[in-house]
DNA sequence: CAGTATCCACAAGGATACTG
DNA sequence: CAGTATCCTTGTGGATACTG
């Protein structure tokens, strides 16, 4: 389980006329390990069932990517369809919050490719 | 946007030549808590002392900030410069490679401020 | 197919106190 | 001033097994 926000609340008096406050508030949405890449892939890919992110993403357990999916959705950034059909498909896609990180991880991937050659 | 991505070399084996692997690359460097926060104060400040950080920073302890500035310092994103006086001072402040990420940070900013306002 | 349920491990953050 | 040294706690991530 998890709270809306955790240790450090944007929203709180100690942050709120900080400029750097918005390099925090967007970090609790992307610090969790999954979740920009997963914000990558729905960006590429428009929607994808739970078993095509899990193979997409390669290394990431059931649970770990559900966590992740679910931490997205609560943050509004993921919405997740569930289709009734015999086997039970869910399909994940963004929301309109998510599709506008769209520039945030185009920028973590355009400085990612500039330097994977570097070390990494 | 590049969807074709150019899906260039990813040195670490675990992801290959996925095209997400820019984003996990940038992420390793900005995932810990406080070093996207310290790299966005540098840009601004160009050059501030260890008190100095700590302060703006507010919330962070000697050790977690010291914690965080040495793996910038390793991942060569940050400088160190020791300056010979009595009381010991250090100035801070961003390699060529750490002002190359200002594009990002300026982009995790930028979304952030335009959804304090949401819930973060 | 799309998850839960358990249990475990460990990095990292935090609190507090001390020092060259 | 600019850190270390300790010790403690927790959030995540990961492995494995099971299910509607």
């Amino acid at each position: 389980m998890n709270t809306a926000s955790s240790a450090s609340d944007c929203v709180a008096s100690w942050c709120a006329d900080d400029d750097w406050c918005g390099v925090t508030c967007t970090m609790e949405v992307l610090g969790r390990k999954w979740n920009p890449v997963v914000v990558h892939r729905l960006l590429e890919r428009d929607s994808l069932r739970f078993g095509e992110l899990a193979e997409e993403l390669g290394d990431v357990t059931n649970k770990v990517l559900s966590e992740s999916l679910e931490d997205l959705e609560d943050r509004g950034v993921v919405e997740r369809t569930v289709e009734n059909e015999k086997p039970v498909r869910v399909r994940y896609s963004l929301t309109e919050r998510g599709r506008s990180l769209e520039p945030v991880v185009g920028a973590l991937e355009d400085w990612g490719e500039d330097h994977l050659a570097d070390d990494c």
